[in-house]
DNA sequence: CAAAAAACATACAACCGCGTATGTATGTAT
DNA sequence: ATACATACATACGCGGTTGTATGTTTTTTG
């Protein structure tokens, strides 16, 4: 490939973010079609429009690319779901709605990502250690987005943090086994128990007097 | 590595049978601790204790490996499931104790085996039809184990089925999580908030009338 | 027991991804 | 304008994986 012009009022800061987010962007993107393993830093260079040179310039190795996907990965999750919070906030946004855009993140394509953070991760040490100090951070930014969301059933701290992080491990559960049993009547049927299951928590739990969410009949 | 005098009485099926074992046991430990794309050939056939002809004697691809690994891994599991659905008839086992069983089959190691077969078939069209079609069958007889367990309550059928795939969703959801969250207690609360949970859906059920269990069951 | 077939082992060639080294262009400071 | 730093490109060699081809041993067959 030729050297593009490059248009020469850009400063070199300039220049260094759009092609490191470049690089990133297309780190995401191969990780979604082909994997981990299958992703290798000239795929991610062509992708990125630039050569592995350029590449190993501004990232040393493959699991820095990696890392800074993980990063944008969970910026732009952490994005939908306060964007999802603030929609809650505002009343138009009800538990059973919160639950089902929580699905569609799940069963995405965007979440095989975390799949492959995962199982990539699992061999990686480094990768490992970077990763799971990143995603403490992250769930600490959700238990507060969800605090704030159930402030108003006036359920107890820990109530909340469990009733999250049992949706999140239910749908994420669920998102995995997206790959291997196509069955969306399944998966219908499963959310449908869910919302029941949490309206039910809600209502018994015990300082749930003043805003009683809507109980919706078994079935 | 040199010839093993390979005792004269054994008949070549044996032999072949044996070999073929070893191979998919080999297989299924390397895809543990290695991956699935970092498991090469070469390292199945070392760890079988065989060279790498006798592999592709036996089996043309990695891929028809790595399916029949899948196909110990599910025969492994539903042994397993089974036992437990054993004790359970055998009343030596309480619905606590089982989703304790279950947890411990998703949190231990050889789950991660679950996440290897699937980010590998994500990514590998073969792979994924016949990982799919096996996982299907497996459900089926998931299904009939777990109509069995809960015959006692008088739950209906389909809420059975639904009851136990988000027991199973959640805690493969959880499973996955372990690897990038190492917190016992937060794990814990997760499960002990999930049997809550089911001991109440299943002593609110239409039909529980004959045998409820009991809210803190010690046999 | 000889021949055929199956079960293995060994060897070689080709490819691929990676690290590294080094060259060139562009921006920046003095 | 010169010198330096940064951004990128190109090239080479190494290790590792795979496919294939061919040799050797064991079992079965007649």
């Amino acid at each position: 490939m030729e050297h593009l012009p490059a248009r020469p009022g850009r400063t070199q800061e300039d220049r260094s973010a759009a092609t490191r987010a470049s690089l990133v962007q297309a780190t995401l993107s191969l990780l979604l079609s082909k994997g981990y393993a299958a992703t290798t830093a000239v795929d991610i260079a062509a992708h990125a429009g630039m050569t592995r040179g350029a590449l190993n310039h501004h990232f040393a190795s493959k699991d820095e690319l990696v890392i800074a996907a993980f990063d944008l990965h969970l910026a732009l999750v952490t994005t939908d779901i306060r964007s999802y919070a603030g929609l809650v906030s505002a009343g138009a946004l009800s538990l059973n709605d919160f639950i089902d855009r929580v699905w569609t993140i799940m069963s995405g394509r965007f979440f095989m990502l975390t799949l492959e953070e995962i199982t990539a991760a699992r061999h990686n040490d480094y990768l490992r250690v970077q990763l799971a100090g990143r995603t403490r951070i992250f769930h600490d930014a959700l238990d507060g987005i969800w605090n704030h969301f159930f402030a108003q059933t006036g359920l107890a701290g820990a109530e909340i943090e469990v009733m999250l992080n049992a949706t999140l491990c239910l749908l994420r559960g669920m998102g995995v086994q997206t790959v291997l049993r196509d069955d969306p009547v399944y998966y219908r049927r499963l959310l449908q128990f869910w919302k029941t299951v949490m309206a039910e928590q809600i209502a018994a739990a015990p300082h749930a007097a003043m805003k009683p969410p809507r109980k919706e009949p078994r079935r």
